[in-house]
DNA sequence: GGTCGTGTACTACACTTGTCGTACTACAGG
DNA sequence: CCTGTAGTACGACAAGTGTAGTACACGACC
């Protein structure tokens, strides 16, 4: 192995957008996430500089494609959601996950229904290494 | 009804750890909080200014004795976890709360005992409107 | 009453993020 | 070959955060 070191990866509502325009092709050109984002609104070099600031974070890598630089995503959306899934745990609920299923079911984000599906399908999946 | 204005009530760590120490203790001096958080190692001063920007945020509000202020929180700590929570529910997952639950189940975060366990105080506790 | 200590107020600086504008460059068309 | 256009690279600026130093004021002690 080369390179691992992910551990916080944090990204903000923008930058989580544009890797979202990532996620969803694989790869882009700027001026196509430009256009993916345009309820966003937002000026072309504006999204040139965050997509430069990810890429300095190798959460995305760049190829050239002539003048045009075609983007990549260097982190899945998964392991996004897990790191920072798991920051939210750490800094609001203690690292405990079961005060987070607590706090949704309090909150009504999660019935008891909901509870029920999820179970079975936990129960008809095998999940490997009990 | 006077002041609400809640919303996105979303804090850093060092913020949250400011913050805890006034929901443990309803009021602190700003040695009291330096004192609590002595394992981060901050200099007063650093208490003293977030405290300030916290205050000018309407989070938390002072009160003076003789020369010291003593600190009071403005929101309390469900109030703040229902907005962070609901800021990652809406930013990673597309605002809905069965995709994190589905998430915490797939990372084995909780298990199908968790699921029981949370569904019988469901059960129990009545839950208004079903 | 004068001096000292302590606690607050203010200022500062480095970094990150959202947002662009400007300048440079290199291909495409004539 | 020349020119224009398009796309990138770089610099900038405002706001928020982490972190702390300095300066000032007020009350306590001698």
């Amino acid at each position: 192995m080369a390179e691992s070191e992910d551990t916080d990866v944090s990204l903000s509502d923008l930058q989580l957008d544009l890797m979202r325009v990532l996620w969803a092709r694989d790869e882009a050109s700027v001026a196509d996430i430009a256009a993916a984002l345009d309820d966003r609104d937002l000026a072309h070099t504006t999204v040139a500089t965050v997509l430069t600031r990810l890429a300095k974070r190798g959460l995305v890598s760049a190829r050239r494609d002539g003048r045009q630089l075609i983007y990549r995503a260097e982190v899945a959306e998964p392991e996004v959601r897990r790191s920072m899934v798991g920051g939210l745990l750490r800094s609001v609920f203690g690292g405990d996950p079961k005060a987070l299923l607590a706090h949704l079911v309090d909150e009504r984000e999660v019935n008891s229904r909901d509870l029920d599906r999820v179970r079975e399908l936990l129960a008809r999946k095998p999940g490997r290494k009990p």
